[in-house]
DNA sequence: GTTTAAGCGGACGAATTCGTCCGCAACGAC
DNA sequence: GTCGTTGCGGACGAATTCGTCCGCTTAAAC
């Protein structure tokens, strides 16, 4: 029945990588319709290579969002086992975000949300390890009981790209998350009215 | 000496306006490379009209980051005039470029950043209101001491795009709002370690 | 080594996008 | 109204980008 079809060849799964990597790093730079041919020529493949392995822009888009959404998967799992009180486990989310934020193309741009249903499945479990790190703090009294996984995914696409030309991204980023930590406690934010 | 060239005529004036709200939208949706033929279309004038408004796409683009500079310039200007607490002039301006937001299109995504002096001096002019507005509420022991205008600037950006396809961008955001003004008191963020 | 099928690369025609140019329309001064 | 000038629109050739196709290369099974 299972009529394995044979793995395929080593440079073949080489070039896979070298293509996404390539594609990674202009898309970040160039937005989503920079040319394949030069992605192809940045992975040092030719486009023919390129095509082969993903037959439309789309599909390559899709592996990218794909492949990001299994980085942010493994550091929200790695939050949720994190032993120590919630709120450090929710400062190593964020880190790890800014930390890795080179890997992330997310479709935070109006770009067409490339979602197959194995991404999506992806999105649901770093909801879900966020909904299980919230309610650790939650019940310890540590957070404030609102919070939504959704709130810990704004603050943190904030961190995967540079938003100001100032050089120092990474200093800035983690002011951010010092200030955002601060309300979270359980008594909620300052009140300010105005 | 002064040779008044003769005003613009009013269809002119108008048709500009035109082009820079269709290239605004456009532009928020499919990114700095949609075609300038389309924007022409959605603004219902001919490409011809757009070029001669706009000699190239750097110069369109620089004009809409240059409007969206003018707003944030307006907005930081009536949060630093806002008689009331200065948390409450802060609160003020994050909710102004919420309200705001359809209209910015910022250098946010790695785009070429096209900005013009006169941009540079619009820029200039929100931070110092900004840091005004700082001062102010440092002095009053409302803030702690070490708040830059960046801090305010990244945090607002993050506001001026929808980043997840859930239907509420409103609601998260103003959230956000809240969670950040948490951490703006006096006494720091909480402490965390870990 | 030999063999064979998977994989590679880049040339090429089709399709898109660019940016100019010029005959026609309309503003506004009189 | 008339007239001069500014401004409009879109057709068009040039340039870019797309995605396919096929002869050559190379991994890997034996």
């Amino acid at each position: 029945m299972s009529d394995t079809p044979r793995p395929p060849r080593r440079d073949a799964l080489r070039n896979r990588e070298r293509v996404l990597d390539a594609a990674t790093e202009l898309v970040r730079r160039d937005g989503e319709k920079v040319p394949m041919a030069a992605i192809a020529e940045h992975a040092g493949v030719g486009v023919g290579t390129l095509y082969r392995h993903f037959a439309t822009r789309e599909e390559l888009l899709g592996a990218l969002v794909h492949r990001s959404f299994g980085i942010a998967l493994d550091n929200a799992r790695a939050a949720a086992a994190h032993p120590g009180p919630a709120l450090a486990g929710i400062r190593g989310f964020f880190l790890a975000t800014l930390r890795d934020r080179e890997r992330f193309v997310l479709p935070l741009h109006g770009g067409p949300a490339v979602f197959t249903a194995a991404t999506r499945e992806r999105q649901a479990g770093v909801r879900t390890a966020l909904r299980e790190l919230l309610e650790r703090g939650t019940t310890a009294g540590e957070l404030r009981a609102d919070l939504t996984p959704e709130d810990l995914i704004v603050a943190a696409s904030l961190l995967s790209r540079p938003l100001l030309p100032t050089g120092d991204w990474d200093g800035l980023a983690r002011r951010q998350i010092d200030l955002l930590l601060g309300g979270l406690g359980p008594e909620g934010p300052a009140e300010v009215t105005g």
